[in-house]
RNA sequence: GCGGAUGUGGCGAAAUUGGCAGACGCGCAGGAUUUAGGUUCCUGUGGGCAACCGUGCAGGUUCGAUUCCUGUCAUCCGCACCA
């Protein structure tokens, strides 16, 4: 008979109505005998479409979801939308659509296209950041951050951008622009809620260590981090008779280089200057200088690495705690207040950036550490390096400095004028921002009892609707506005309040979603902790890289807190993390929707359908590689589906034939693993070297092609669905993965290479059951070259090489 | 500057633990079918006439290196006045 051509519309079309109705992908929680396997794609930033870059994370997914239903799991695979954040907004101010409304329809949207593309997800558990019903928990945890001291308010210096009239974190505005509209970024001064992530900074590096990753993405989370060891040390501050007045803290991890300090640096915002106000000659100047720092950007004091500014304090000195000498004290803004103590010892001759501080101001220089210093210092890995002597370091001189260092550090702690500690770099979290379209602080500020916290009853507190969605000339959130909203009454007291009108940045409800798919639709709790306990840590969880670093670090710190509170089972929020690599355009730039050469993935559904679009993609390149999206070579997809197609047309027999046995069960295990590794590209090349069998054989029995479709339909669910129907006349997705025998991976007849000396002889046929004797007689016969007397050894690894090294 | 990753045909790319480099696909060339174009099918396809040479470059370890080691260059990413 001969099969009607393949109309991919109609067969896509019709499973996708089936899929909808049956539901086959549902994750059922508790299930008695299967096991549980929790694959977790990261969910849509609710913008408008699907496009290419969301195939790459999500067909994957998909075809590792599809292949554990096979082999036994109950799998759990939701997909949800991170609707609060600015496109919402934006798309509200620019056309007047209410953010809730351009929500909605983004999430039907990417729904409906992501059914479409085949996406197995349980669509019963979609959720959204937005949806009251989700942001309530969003709402209780930062609740409980507060009842337990990790969320406070504190004035700081923030990020500002004058333009957006918003607070930015140091990520929204790297380099100093805003993240946004481009504009520059000031420093404001605003109350600024604060999560305390720092304190969590060891935990999460556990957190970096166990998950599976690739280790670049872990060198970026390490960094941000920024773990660092050292000491700190106390020198005290004295007046112009050597008074002691009052002690200055500083951080070092060089403290071998001790005995070199000839000035000490405190940052512009250290408060010992206020302390020392009535002590310090030239205070007007400090205060200008204070003033004209504050007045530049983050950006701008970075920046500035070469043109370091400076100010001499007059009349106040410091003393090196190991030799009591008097040291000039500078206020630079190269120090950090957010980093260590705010203050830095300086050893010009063996820190470069200490180096250039200490030529510009005309301050001494002392080496203790041997090197030319004449141009520039000898730095910390210059002398570890070569394990450099200490010089005009008292009792150390002579010494190398592997041997130094501990004993300076043991003699610091045994004066004790100082101790071991580490620092980090990373800050804690400024978690407000002054934007309407985010989760409600469910806080208010009453003038008798201060800031009061909702009960968690009255959650969720929602946003009321607007349709004013700037902040107002002091840059406070458009919440500030609405009266309605604003005025209430303290719920401690009854009297009149004011509700904070802040709302919570885009990262809050991303920090925690993956728990609510194991109960979405629970109002009592975030999730019931029997659901999370049976569905535990997220074993896949697949998406792109770009925001990964602060992403994942956020997951970890709120599963973190939820672990210490006993909301959640476990520390671990994933057990492995796979970050996709980007889709080129024809420019090898990033494809986007604004790349004006973008191709959408609906576009190729239309032309050619989803399981080519699903495979094509992927027969481009590795999950994490970077993808260079062209048309070229589509047709092997079409060319490779038609042929799937044509099995129909080539039974002959009934069970595995013994010619297809090893192809076959060689097959299984390849894509079975290559599922398991999220390696598309592999498995599509095994697939077409199994059909070119096939059809060098012309014919396919009943049993093999039963067998082949299953190993093919995490790839191209639809064509499989369809093929199987007509040939079986069942559904394909209640088989069980086949299983592969070992004894058949390997054919008894296989090519053996033969080499003599190193070199590739010739290929010689032969059997696997053969000792080493029996092969080196058979080598030896064919291969001319080789002579008895010659031979001064065989090397031979079992079915991969022989090797004969002969006498030159 | 620091850290990480990657460098393989004309192109996208493969290669368990060190064991036939270039699987698979595109493209290209030749042939068959076709009135023709397209489709489909077959054959060939790293370079070189050859011996040989070939995985960014230069060394090293090894019977044997895309794989391990040292140095070096290039590209990409992350961090960056972090004391």
């Amino acid at each position: 008979m001969a099969t009607e051509s393949y109309d991919f519309k109609k067969t896509e079309q019709k499973w996708q109505d089936i899929w909808e109705k049956e539901k086959p992908f549902k994750a059922i929680d508790f299930h008695p005998t299967k096991p549980k396997y929790y694959v977790l794609y990261e969910f849509y930033n609710i913008s408008g479409n699907l496009h290419m870059g969301h195939l790459k994370g999500t067909v994957p997914a998909d075809a590792l979801a599809r292949y554990k239903r096979f082999c036994g799991y109950n799998v759990l695979f939701p997909i949800g939308g991170d609707a609060f954040g600015l496109p919402a907004e934006n798309a509200a101010n620019k056309t007047g659509i209410n953010p809730r409304d351009f929500v909605a329809n983004g999430l039907k949207n990417v729904i409906s296209q992501s059914k479409k593309l085949g996406l197995s997800f349980d669509y019963d558990r979609t959720i959204c950041t937005s949806d009251p019903d989700y942001y309530k928990w969003t709402q209780w945890i930062f609740l409980q951050l507060l009842k337990h001291g990790k969320a406070y308010k504190q004035k700081g210096y923030v990020n500002y951008c004058p333009n957006c009239k918003t607070t930015l974190s140091n990520e929204d505005c790297q380099g100093g622009k805003c993240d946004r509209c481009g504009g520059e970024v000031v420093q404001k001064e605003r109350w600024v809620w604060y999560l305390k992530m720092k304190e969590y900074a060891d935990k999460l590096l556990g957190n970096v260590d166990r998950i599976q990753m690739a280790e670049n993405l872990k060198q970026s989370q390490r960094n941000w981090i920024g773990k660092s060891e050292g000491m700190q040390v106390e020198f005290p501050l004295v007046d112009e008779n050597g008074k002691k007045l009052e002690k200055l803290s500083i951080f070092t991890t060089c403290i071998e280089t001790i005995y070199g300090v000839t000035f000490v640096a405190l940052a512009p915002e250290n408060e010992l200057v206020d302390k020392l106000k009535n002590h310090i000659s030239n205070f007007d100047e400090v205060s200008l200088y204070r003033e004209q720092t504050k007045l530049r950007s983050e950006f701008e004091r970075k920046s500035d690495q070469k043109d370091k500014t400076g100010l001499l304090v007059k009349g106040v000195y410091a003393l090196n705690p190991l030799t009591n000498k008097k040291v000039q004290v500078f206020l630079a803004d190269f120090v950090l207040a957010g980093y260590g103590t705010g203050a830095v010892m300086a050893v010009p001759s063996h820190d470069q950036r200490d180096y250039e501080f200490a030529k510009k101001f005309n301050v001494p220089m002392i080496q203790v550490l041997e090197g030319d210093v004449s141009n520039q210092a000898v730095e910390k890995a210059e002398y570890l390096s070569k394990n450099a002597k200490l010089m005009n370091s008292a009792e150390f001189s002579g010494m190398p400095v592997k041997d130094a260092k501990p004993k300076i550090i043991q003699k610091v702690i045994q004066m004790n004028v100082g101790k071991k500690v580490t620092n980090y770099s990373i800050q804690d979290w400024p978690f407000n921002r002054q934007r309407y379209w985010g989760e409600p602080f469910p806080v208010v500020f009453c003038p008798h009892c201060g800031t009061v916290a909702l009960d968690e009853k009255d959650l969720p507190l929602t946003l009321p609707p607007t349709n004013d969605y700037m902040p107002n000339e002091h840059g406070d959130s458009p919440l500030s506005k609405i009266s309605s909203f604003v005025n209430c009454k303290c719920p401690k007291c009854g009297r009149d309040a004011k509700r904070e009108t802040d709302t919570m940045p885009n990262w809050a409800g991303s920090s925690w979603y993956w728990l609510r798919y194991t109960d979405p639709h629970n109002d009592h709790a975030l999730a019931d902790f029997d659901k999370l306990k049976y569905w535990g840590s997220v074993d896949c969880y697949t998406g792109g890289t770009e925001h990964i670093t602060r992403h994942v670090l956020y997951a970890f710190f709120w599963q973190n807190f939820l672990y210490e509170i006993g909301a959640v089972p476990s520390r671990d929020p994933f057990v492995r993390k796979m970050g996709s690599g980007l889709i080129l355009d024809d420019q090898g730039k990033k494809m986007s929707k604004s790349s004006t050469n973008g191709v959408s993935p609906l576009e190729v559904i239309d032309k050619y359908g989803s399981d080519v679009a699903r495979m094509h993609l992927h027969f481009l390149g590795g999950y994490e590689d970077n993808t260079p999206w062209t048309y070229q070579g589509i047709t092997g997809i079409t060319s490779f589906l038609d042929k799937v197609w044509l099995l129909q047309d080539m039974i002959k027999g009934e069970q595995v034939s013994n010619g297809h046995i090893h192809e076959l069960n060689s097959l299984i295990k390849k894509v079975g693993q290559d599922y398991e590794d999220l390696h598309l590209n592999t498995a599509i090349s095994a697939l077409m070297i199994f059909i070119k069998k096939i059809r060098e054989d012309k014919f396919i029995t009943k049993e093999e092609l039963r067998q082949f479709l299953i190993v093919l339909n995490p790839l191209a669910p639809f064509i499989t669905s369809e093929i199987f129907e007509r040939v079986f006349g069942r559904n394909i997705l209640n088989e069980s993965w086949p299983k592969y025998d070992e004894k058949y991976l390997e054919k008894d007849e296989f090519g053996l290479p033969v080499q003599i000396n190193g070199r590739l002889a010739k290929v010689v046929t032969i059997s696997r059951s053969l000792d080493q004797t029996e092969i080196e007689k058979i080598a030896k016969k064919q291969i001319s070259d080789i002579k008895n007397g010659q031979i001064l050894k065989v090397i031979y690894v079992p079915g991969k090489i022989i090797n004969f090294i002969l006498k030159k």
